[in-house]
Formats: C-alpha cells, sequence, structure tokens
DNA sequence: GTAGGGTTAATA
DNA sequence: TATTAACCCTAC
C-alpha cells in the first residue's frame, strides 16, 4: 500500500476517537517508515490524550511532551505556555503521587525515587543544558520552584503535608486538557477528513466545476454577523466539521476565503482578495508559492483565533512549504489542503487539478487500503459488540475507551479501573504479534549453523577495477567513515527519545546530522552495538 | 525495519 | 598480530 495512504489512515485514526487498542493493532501493521514530524507530534498527542483519559499520568507524558517540544522547536513552532504548565504540573503531580502512597517518612522511597528520576534527571538536564547555551522550552521558572518545594519536601513535614492535600492531579488533567486543546485546534484536521469534507462539500472534486456562484455559495453556511462589510471564511473544528462562516468585520471586501486546513488558520493564511492572493495578479490565476498573514486576529468559532490579514500586504514563508491551495474558480475563495506530498504549493483559481489528484489518489487507495486493514488488523470488539450501541455503551462506562471527545470530558477526575485499556505505548518498538506469528510460521526454517562461516559477506573495496564488471559484479563496499562526536551525541540522545532499536525514527529525527555522513539506520545500530560493548 | 553474525580495514 | 570500528549480509 501506499506510503501516504498508510500516513492519512493512521493520522486520521489518532485524531478519531476510536479505542486505543485498535489504534496499537494498526500500529503493529503500519510501515512506520517516511512517517513525518507532523504525525509524530500527532502520535505523541494521542498518547498524552489517551493518558488524560484515564485521568492518571505517568512519567511517559514527560517524554512525549519533550518529543513535541523537540519536533516543534524544529519545525519552528513557538512552544507555548500551555504546554510548559502542563509539563510542570505533570512533572510534581508525578512525584506528588507517591508521596500520597508512603505517608510514612520511613517508606518514602518511591518518592525519593522520583525525585532523582524527574527533579534531579530530567530538569537538571534541562538546566545543564541550559548552561551549556542550548534552549529548552520546557523549562520555566515555575519548574525550578516546584524542583524546591520538592526536594524540601523530603525532610519538611510541613511541606510535605503541604503537598498530600493538593489536588496535583485535577490540576494536571486540567493543565494537560487546555494544551490538547490548543495544541489539536492549532494542527487543524487531518488530510484525511480534510479530503472527505472536501468530496462531501464538493469543494474538492469536479463537481465544484460544474457549481455557479450562486449553488456554491449557498452551500457555505452564512451565521453571524452581517454580511454587508465582512469576508467570509469557513470555519471548522479540529475534527473538521465546519462549524460555520465566518464574516470577518474587515473593511476589505473583495474575496473571501474558503479554508479548511486548521494548520492553515492557525498559520495564518486568510488573505483577501485576489490580487493579494496570487500575489499581485489580478486576474487570481496565477500559481502563488506560499501565502500567508498574521496582521490582525480576529476570533474564530468556537474560540480558535485566527490569524487574519488586513492589509494589502502578503508575507511569505508563514506557511509550511508543502501546501496545495486550489480555490474554485467560480465562488471568490481558497481552498487549503495539506497534502504533505505535493511539493511547493500552489494557489489555483482556475483549477484545482493537484487536489483533485489527491483526493482521486486517495479515494483509489481507499477502496485497496480498506480490504488491507481488514486482513491485517483485528479488531478487538467481537462483531457482535459493532452491532450493538447498548454494549458499546456499557464498556464505554468500563474505560474502554469509548470516551467522547476529550474537550467535551468532564473535569471532574476520575480514576478508572486497573483492567482498562491503557495508553498507547508511543514508539513502541513494532509488532510484537506479527513477530510472535513470524516466529511460529518460520519455526520450521533452516538456519545455518552459527560456526558456519558467512560465506555472503565478501565485498570489494570502491576502487576494485572488478567493481564495474557487469553481471553479478560483487557489490561495492562503502569507505571507512569514522563516527564524529557530534554524530555519537545525536544517537544517544536519539537513543533516550525513541529508544534502542527504532533505528528509524532516529535516523530521521536526527536527519540533519547524520546526512551528512550518509549513515542508515544499520549503521546506527551497529554503532550502538560498539558503544554499549 | 531490526538483530545478530560475519567480513574487512584501521589502529595499537 | 590482536583488537576494534565500520560495514555487509541474511533471517525474521
Amino acid at each position: 500500500m501506499d506510503n501516504d495512504i498508510w500516513r492519512w489512515i493512521l493520522e486520521y485514526l489518532l485524531r478519531s476517537s476510536v479505542p486505543d487498542l485498535i489504534i496499537k493493532n494498526v500500529l503493529n501493521v503500519l510501515p512506520l517508515s517516511g512517517i513525518d514530524s507532523r504525525l509524530w507530534k500527532t502520535l505523541a498527542l494521542r498518547s498524552i490524550q489517551s493518558e488524560a483519559a484515564m485521568a492518571s499520568f505517568t512519567e511517559n507524558l514527560l517524554e512525549y511532551l519533550e518529543v513535541v517540544e523537540e519536533i516543534d522547536r524544529r519545525n519552528g513552532v513557538a512552544i507555548t505556555e500551555a504546554m510548559k504548565e502542563a509539563y510542570c504540573a505533570v512533572a510534581v503531580d508525578c512525584s506528588v503521587r507517591y508521596l500520597e502512597a508512603c505517608p510514612d517518612k520511613n517508606t518514602r522511597g518511591l518518592f525519593d525515587d522520583a525525585i532523582n528520576r524527574i527533579w534531579r534527571g530530567r530538569v537538571r538536564q534541562m538546566v545543564e543544558a541550559m548552561a551549556s547555551g542550548k534552549r529548552c522550552h520546557l523549562f520555566t521558572a515555575e519548574l525550578i520552584g516546584w524542583k524546591d518545594i520538592l526536594e524540601s519536601a523530603r525532610w519538611d513535614a510541613e511541606v510535605c503535608g503541604r503537598l498530600m492535600n493538593m489536588n496535583t492531579r485535577k490540576n494536571a488533567l486540567d493543565k494537560v486538557r487546555v494544551y490538547l486543546k490548543e495544541t489539536w485546534a492549532s494542527m487543524g484536521p487531518s488530510f484525511l477528513e480534510v479530503a472527505i469534507f472536501s468530496e462531501e462539500k464538493g469543494l474538492g472534486s469536479s463537481r465544484v466545476d460544474k457549481m455557479g456562484d450562486a449553488e456554491l455559495a449557498a452551500s457555505i453556511p452564512n451565521e453571524g454577523c452581517d454580511k454587508g462589510d465582512s469576508e467570509s471564511v469557513l470555519v471548522f473544528d479540529q475534527m473538521n466539521r465546519c462549524k460555520g462562516t465566518l464574516y470577518c468585520p474587515t473593511n476589505i471586501t473583495e474575496e473571501a476565503l474558503v479554508v479548511s486546513d486548521g494548520s492553515a488558520l492557525h498559520n495564518a493564511a486568510i488573505c483577501m482578495g485576489k490580487a493579494q492572493v496570487a500575489g499581485g495578479n489580478q486576474d487570481g490565476e496565477q500559481l502563488v508559492e506560499r501565502v500567508g498573514s498574521s496582521v490582525g486576529r480576529i476570533q474564530a468559532l468556537g474560540g480558535t483565533d485566527l490569524p487574519q490579514r488586513t492589509n494589502g500586504t502578503i508575507q511569505k514563508d508563514k506557511l509550511p512549504l508543502k501546501h496545495n491551495y486550489a480555490a474554485p474558480s467560480t465562488r471568490r475563495g481558497v481552498k487549503i489542503i495539506d497534502t504533505e506530498e505535493v511539493g511547493p504549493a500552489t494557489v489555483c483559481s482556475k483549477n484545482h487539478d493537484a487536489s483533485n489528484i489527491q483526493v482521486e489518489k486517495l479515494r483509489k487507495s481507499l477502496m485497496s487500503s480498506s480490504l488491507e486493514l481488514r486482513v491485517l488488523v483485528k479488531d478487538p470488539l467481537p462483531d457482535a459488540l459493532h452491532k450493538s450501541n447498548i454494549v458499546r455503551s456499557e464498556l464505554a462506562t468500563k474505560g474502554v475507551n469509548h470516551e467522547p471527545p476529550f474537550e467535551n470530558q468532564s473535569t471532574i477526575v476520575n480514576i478508572p479501573e486497573q483492567n482498562t485499556c491503557r495508553s498507547i505505548v508511543l514508539y513502541q518498538p513494532i509488532n510484537d504479534i506479527l513477530r510472535k506469528q513470524t516466529s511460529v510460521n518460520c519455526s520450521n526454517a533452516q538456519r545455518p549453523s552459527l560456526m558456519e562461516r558467512n560465506s555472503t559477506a565478501h565485498t570489494y573495496e570502491w576502487d576494485d577495477p572488478f567493481n564495474d564488471l557487469p553481471g553479478g559484479s560483487p557489490k561495492k563496499r562503502r569507505r571507512k567513515m569514522r563516527w564524529s562526536s557530534e554524530e555519537e551525541d545525536a544517537l544517544r540522545a536519539g537513543v533516550k527519545k525513541f529508544g534502542k532499536g527504532n533505528w528509524k525514527p532516529i535516523l530521521r529525527f536526527y536527519g540533519e546530522i547524520f546526512s551528512k555522513t550518509g549513515r542508515t539506520e544499520v549503521d546506527l545500530k551497529d554503532k550502538w552495538r560498539n558503544l554499549t560493548r
């Protein structure tokens, strides 16, 4: 199956409310190669959401937040206050819980361990990183303040008592919820949802071409303020459900945009006027690479801040490179679809071939993909359960993750039962199930003796004159390239972040460093073996 | 994609 | 010459 399709499906599932167990099974069978940073971030956020849904945080969540922070930092995305606060609150809760579990001063070994892991480990590393000139956006004065408080709780009974009386879990839950809501909104909907929506609305299909101004205009809900001096922008929630039309009270009345990409909303891409959209071309039919603006702000439905441009200039380089902008010719608007793959973004007011190609590709691939998924992924719920909403609701009450969308959940902290489905383990080494199956299926396979010489490992050096001989000539052996300290540091950091054995994600994450010397994931594995010998 | 054994070349 | 690091190959 096309890697694009896998990514679209995975992103869609991660953004949906399907049970974690299904997602875990999908992750087990999906080829995780080619996962981009946005998808890693989505995976991390889903993991955070799963933990939050359980109303009980583990230190994994700190790891997830650190991963997201690094991804955001590398992509130039600002680290929000909500994220910093969530990190701090979770760190506090993950410490204080042991204080509650072992109130007796003589049995606080677990609390001491937590202090060592979190505050003398993670937080201290941040301090050291800052001291060495590195930027660590999760580091805050509040964090240091809590470090001192928690340290003093080890010997100060009064501080200890105060901490035990605090509801640190609810505070952490609240902070994480705020962070998630904000971040999901800023990321916008998944590509699949955008594609499906645009198909339903006719914006991404050829149907648009056949629609006239009036018909297309009628398809867009008009709610809110007076249209007279306003500009309409379709507003979508984080699940890409249309929330209605937003009329921007500006003086610019040329053309409004139909924006269905939340990330574009977040990253400021509301552009008014053909000439401005097209970068100066008055008929609006010119291709434009990137558009975006963050001049002024308007409040979108659902509380999302919608960056808005209010003057005649277009700021470029505000949006990611790979966006496709397609505008129906007959409607004053531009539809923005994040395809991740279409290369330099284009604004097409006459037609939207690029997005149509993507949607068509998706549609066709999904036909086969669904069959493949059915084969590969075994739904943990029996068919009978799928058919019974009553049983489903019963499961939901038992915490089998049929919870409502996160933003609709109560803020009351309910501790679920112990036997409920735990959160997804982020970056879990793939496929225990398949590995087991493979080992069973191949149990009778003939394996060479360990003492037998590996006759296939003969290779020839680069300069071997026989290397160029046609017809099965031996493969060239690469020149030896010694590992630099930068590479070694990146590898160590990668193993710490992603875990040993996840060489591909590490390679991709530190691609800037490893690509200089052309390292492969096997090289990383071999080097780690050398480092740990 | 990863693990692990084997090969090769550089170095002490 | 022994050791080590880097690279290769194959099974799973």
